[in-house]
DNA sequence: CAAGATTGAGAGTTCAATCTTC
DNA sequence: GAAGATTGAACTCTCAATCTTG
């Protein structure tokens, strides 16, 4: 699982200037704004950020280590944050970078014993969240989120 | 009209791990994510970024100078923030800063000529941005996104 | 020359600590 | 002391430039 919207941003959301057309889109992303923070308020109580965690999961999901252009490829970011966000990452010994005989350009991130802990406790708590979230929101809103998505990518 | 959620955040979107329900959370951030960089997009176009663009829209609605307290709660931030964000609008010329004889703790942004020429061009692609959100977003499915939003929060 | 990773500069954000003014 | 603004440190992100390896 990829996560990568949920950092923190909240500059975007407040009044509405221009007119009534442009609630929308700012109570959309006003919206998502809030849902972001919940993520990241659950993750933070399990000691994890958004990338954080969504690096950790996608090591866990692949069940092997990964160069660090993988990991740009699955968190849709440019490499240059991944060395930075592996950097974080090593310092907290939740991953370690190995090299790679067969190729030596390569940089692999192989996650740690205590980064596998952190990565589940990082997953309860979204499960949680989750669960509240489909609580929240019935199955026909949802179908009409599904169109409103694919109407917006 | 506010924007604080324009930011460039794009770590949390990608796959799903832990189970079918994860997706609903992350497929509305994704997207979200995806309305973001449109916005972007569109005020990148006129030479401003969401935060910039959010700041001269605020002073363009007030119709007067604000405080950086007052800003920093019209775009929910903080407020060391919004001592930032003014520094950079200011060595771009779109704003200035202005004491306040009645408070001499006050310190308050006025919006240049060049930055309500700017806003104004910020404006207009919102504007057309809103239209084609409009044409692709039904209006029962609006009404599904205003329920899930007001879920939400 | 391509691809992978890194570095440096800059935007945007938060928090904690500080300074001035009330 | 409390409020307004600023500064410094940290995190996340982007782009352009560089270095190493293929």
């Amino acid at each position: 699982m990829n996560d990568s919207a949920v950092a923190t941003e909240n500059t975007l959301t407040s009044a509405s200037p221009a007119g009534p057309t442009d609630q929308s889109i700012f109570a959309l992303l006003g919206a998502a704004h809030a849902l972001e923070a919940r993520v990241e308020d659950a993750l933070g109580r399990a000691g994890l950020s958004g990338p954080k965690y969504a690096v950790l999961n996608e090591l866990v999901a692949a069940g092997k280590p990964l160069s660090l252009s993988e990991l740009a490829g699955k968190l849709s970011c440019v490499k240059s944050n991944m060395t930075q966000l592996v950097d974080r990452l090593e310092t907290e010994g939740l991953v370690r970078r190995v090299s790679c005989p067969g190729d030596r350009r390569l940089v692999k991130a192989e996650i740690t014993d205590a980064g596998g802990e952190r990565q589940r406790d990082g997953a309860t708590e979204i499960a949680r969240l989750h669960v509240e979230f489909a609580a929240k929101v019935g199955a026909e809103d949802r179908a009409a989120l599904e169109r409103l998505l694919s109407a917006l990518q």
